[in-house]
RNA sequence: GCGGGCGUAGCUCAGUUGGUUAGAGCGCCAGAUUGUGGCUCUGGAGGUCGCGGGUUCGAGACCCGUCGCUCGCCCCA
């Protein structure tokens, strides 16, 4: 650490930045809320065991990509990556399986130890919902629905693309993984060194490989959708009438995989092309074992996360906070009666800045390149009157108000 | 973890085949204007040239390492 510079891959979030953040959060809130879904808080690391356990000795994430440590006490604890694992410990731990269906979102910071790049950070934020405790696919809807409402209200609509999949159910999943790991073994030779890995690691990984090679040996690799059996097929047919019945479009993409391990059942990405190589902006599934094979109840689960930074990229300017009253005091004696006009109107309701130094020229100045609306003058002459002079800083018109009456006065500036 | 590009003022950048006091625009501060802002004019502050080492009489420039950013791979939100 030779230079104060911020840990690699984090980040500052001030200003602009720090308000479409905010934006991103509050949208998908409301949208939630509308939902019928609650917030939920968990904390940012979990005992290793809650990350490793379910997200599977295979992923990435939890293979190389955690931030894991000794704390004082001998424990092992992981940061989070993601915030599934999180809400099924808080599931099981908190005794929720009472109250099903629970339906839950929320948000906050993960951390992944990966090689940064434009919309990937080490320290990167998402928000996230999850149903919990309805095994039927009208949840499947709902959640994509929330989804696709959640990035229209942010404005990006026609910007995102949904790619829906189905990776059936634990058998139909199992037997395609070997069917997959059959064929591909004949081929050993022929495949890139990447997927030679994803073999017997997570061998539907090699169906979305970019290698050349790789590309020509999928062509007649089984295809998913012949190993679904009549559940799975049923489901995933229930959940594509309702998106249609919703007007909600998509494209099928047999090749969408979930990088976590414990997914079933419906997967979906919403992605762009507006942002290079990281274009999912969010991503989701079900995940029915979950929970049981953390320990708990068997319950049903689906969800997603999308990733703040990446739709922080994309959103329009959120508007700026209200424009601000300035309040310019005017010589030595005018500061303290400045300070309680400051204070009685914030008390108010209103936004108010003070000039802290220099002439009026310098505070006007100062509080025109703030975008405030209006400026208060205050000088020897309007506290004799018991008055301040009110400045319009649009339009430069002056006004006379009378102290006592300065809440009401200002109405139109609030 | 792998490969490519880039790091000069707060920001955007210039800096000749290596040459002595490293520049511009914008921004910032002050004055012109001690009770009136955006324009204008004048002046000013601000740089370990990312960091460390090497080559050289001499390095912002060349070489090596390192840190960070960035693009792609991988992975994923």
């Amino acid at each position: 650490m030779a230079a104060l510079q911020p840990v690699r891959g984090t980040h500052d979030l001030i200003g602009e930045e720090a308000r479409r953040h905010d934006h991103i959060v509050s949208t998908f809130k409301a949208v939630a809320h509308r939902y019928g879904f609650q917030d939920i808080s968990t904390p940012i690391f979990e005992f290793s065991e809650v990350f490793h356990r379910t997200l599977g000795e295979t992923s990435d994430v939890v293979s190389k990509e955690t931030y894991t440590f000794t704390d004082r006490g001998g424990e092992s604890l992981t940061l989070r990556p993601e915030m599934t694992a999180g809400i099924a410990r808080a599931f099981i731990s908190g005794g929720l399986a009472k109250d099903l269906p629970l339906k839950l979102c929320g948000h906050g910071p993960m951390f992944r130890y990966e090689r940064p790049q434009k919309g990937r950070l080490r320290q990167f934020h998402q928000v996230d919902a999850e149903v919990l405790g309805v095994p039927e696919p009208q949840a499947d809807i709902e959640v994509l629905a929330l989804g696709a409402d959640f990035l229209g209200a942010l404005g990006l609509g026609s910007r995102v693309e949904l790619k829906l999949n189905t990776l059936g159910d634990t058998d139909s999943r199992n037997n395609y993984r070997q069917a997959l790991i059959n064929y591909f073994s004949a081929y050993q030779d022929q495949l890139s060194e990447d997927s030679l890995k994803r073999l017997d690691r997570n061998p539907m990984r090699i169906l979305d490989s970019k290698d050349e090679g790789d590309r020509k040996l999928v062509v007649d690799a089984p295809r998913l959708h012949d190993y679904l059996n009549e559940a799975s097929r049923t489901f995933f047919d229930k959940v594509r009438r309702g998106l249609d019945a919703l007007g909600i479009g998509y494209t099928l993409d047999e090749r969408l995989v979930r990088g976590l391990d414990y997914y079933s059942h419906t997967a979906w990405e919403f992605v762009t092309t507006d942002l290079g190589a990281q274009g999912t902006v969010l991503g989701g599934g079900r995940y029915d074992g979950l929970i049981a094979l953390m320990g708990g109840p068997q319950t049903a689960g689906i969800g997603f996360a999308a990733g703040i930074e990446r739709l922080a990229m994309m959103i329009a300017p959120p508007v700026a906070p209200a424009r601000a009253i300035a309040i310019v005091p005017i010589g030595e004696a005018a500061e303290v009666p400045a300070l309680q006009i400051a204070r009685r109107l914030r008390q108010a309701g209103y936004t108010v800045e003070q000039g802290y130094r220099g002439n009026v020229g310098k505070r006007l100045e100062r509080a025109s390149k703030h975008g405030a609306r209006v400026a208060l003058l205050l000088g020897d002459d309007e506290i004799a009157a018991g008055t301040v002079k009110c400045r319009d800083l649009d339009t430069r018109a002056e006004t006379v108000v009378a102290i006592g009456q300065i809440e009401s006065a200002l109405a139109d500036y609030r």
